[in-house]
DNA sequence: TCTGGGGTCCTAGGACCC
DNA sequence: TCTGGGGTCCTAGGACCC
């Protein structure tokens, strides 16, 4: 390492730190009498539902993640199976949390077991980057009684496929200037964000391995995969290509989106236990807005039939919202819209988007009238042009008698299109 | 062996505006 | 009378991640 090697100007040292079997590590800390044996978190053997998540020993037996809690039982039928707590694994991260926080500034969790650390000119503190992660190696399973495993290597991306590569328990340094003879052997499956769909795609062409996926020409992976192609032949040399991947560790950015939802145990198509499942969910919606502070503009309906079809249907509100009763009110319309009546239904969902911070229009009729004036004069004329000088009546009170109109008219309702000039 | 719940990001089409 | 295209907002769906 003393040898004389010219490198970019800009090196990055990232490291990224995955907890190894979350879920199932907390559980263990609450019931040491888990420890070392086949433990399934997510819910009851005969349930219906998946595996959030499995210790090694019931990996052994072909459990994972995101299998039916019932195949689980199948294949491991010595398993215990234990209820999720997310009450618990939120208070671990955040222990978590504050032990990175004490390796650099730049923290950023990428989920509530995983994180990136900017470690980038840390090395007068904490050493040489594997001396640093073996510290903090140390201190995390001292402070917080988990194991991690931690990856290391100049972008998000080489640290994010390196802790993977060095789980469980274990520390990877991919070394400046190896990134792309690393990443060559792996499958393209290894890759963050080629999942299933991508990998038969890239199965298609003959393309299996990463370094398949590097040899390629760049134009042939844009043609056939667009902007997610050029991207793609980036991340095969190992670079934070294009997205999320190519943003700052640590600049965190509030939620997007808040959202809730429940599959029954048996379908049910009884109206009122449907929509008292819509009013809960709403609740639900509507409190952690309160909490975060968030006014939603767009709310949205999810309703899964018992054969899994799925649809979902959007409304925008005139003005932003956190009240129950306005996200109930909009989604009952929605669902009483869109419910084939009588169909059993198998998943509802409520979600909130289109984040503001104030709800802001509330008082546009006093606050800005002038604005407001000037939008429904502008509405006005838009009335006019299609149906006639006759359609909106100015006198008393033009917002009353305009929202009257609108929906006595049919015509008028959505779906026409202005005809151009 | 039937398939959770919480998210993010991307695409594509239509409406609408200039 | 016919024809253009960029930009933004909204909606629906889907891939992907933990």
């Amino acid at each position: 390492m003393s040898a004389v090697i010219s490198m970019p100007a800009f090196t990055r040292t990232i490291f990224h730190v995955d907890m190894d079997a979350f879920f199932v590590s907390v559980e263990e800390l609450f019931d040491p009498a888990l420890k070392g044996k086949a433990v399934v978190v997510g819910g009851q053997r005969d349930e219906r539902g998946v595996v959030s998540a499995a210790s090694y020993e019931a990996r052994k037996f072909g459990v994972h993640s995101a299998m039916p809690l019932r195949t689980a039982a199948k294949q491991c039928p010595h398993a215990i199976f234990v209820n999720g707590h997310p009450e618990r694994y939120r208070e671990c991260s955040e222990k978590v949390y504050k032990v990175l926080g004490t390796f650099s500034p730049q923290v950023e969790m990428a989920s509530i077991d995983e994180a990136y650390l900017d470690m980038t000119g840390t090395d007068r503190l904490h050493g040489p980057p594997l001396k640093a992660a073996h510290t903090l190696h140390q201190r995390m399973k001292a402070d917080t009684g988990l194991n991690c495993s931690v990856g290391i290597g100049t972008s998000r991306l080489i640290a994010k496929v390196s802790s993977a590569q060095a789980k469980p328990n274990g520390v990877l340094w991919i070394v400046p200037g190896e990134e792309a003879k690393f990443l060559a052997p792996l499958d393209v499956r290894e890759i963050p964000g080629v999942g299933k769909v991508m990998e038969t795609h890239l199965h298609a062409l003959g393309i299996k391995k990463v370094g398949d996926l590097a040899r390629l020409e760049e134009s042939e992976l844009s043609d056939r995969f667009g902007k997610w192609g050029l991207a793609l032949a980036g991340k095969a040399r190992g670079e934070d290509a294009g997205g999320w991947f190519d943003t700052e560790v640590g600049a965190d950015v509030g939620a997007k989106s808040i959202s809730h939802e429940h599959t029954y145990n048996e379908d049910t198509a009884d109206i009122s236990q449907l929509e008292a499942t819509l009013m809960r969910l709403s609740e639900m919606v509507g409190r952690r807005l309160r909490e975060s502070s968030f006014y939603a503009r767009t709310v949205q309906l999810k309703l899964r039939y018992k054969d899994f079809t799925t649809l979902t249907r959007a409304h925008t509100l005139a003005a932003p919202t956190q009240l129950d009763t306005e996200i109930f009110g909009q989604i009952r319309a929605l669902f009483r819209k869109n419910w084939k009546k009588g169909v059993p239904v198998r998943l509802l969902g409520v979600h909130a988007s289109s984040f503001t911070s104030q709800p802001d229009q509330i008082n546009l009729l006093e606050g800005n009238r002038q604005e407001r004036w000037k939008d429904a004069m502008a509405a006005a004329d838009r009335m006019r042009d299609k149906f006639g000088e006759s359609s909106v009546g100015l006198a008393a009170g033009l917002r009353g008698t305009f929202r009257e109109r609108i929906h006595e008219n049919p015509a008028s309702m959505p779906g026409k299109k202005k005809p151009r000039s």
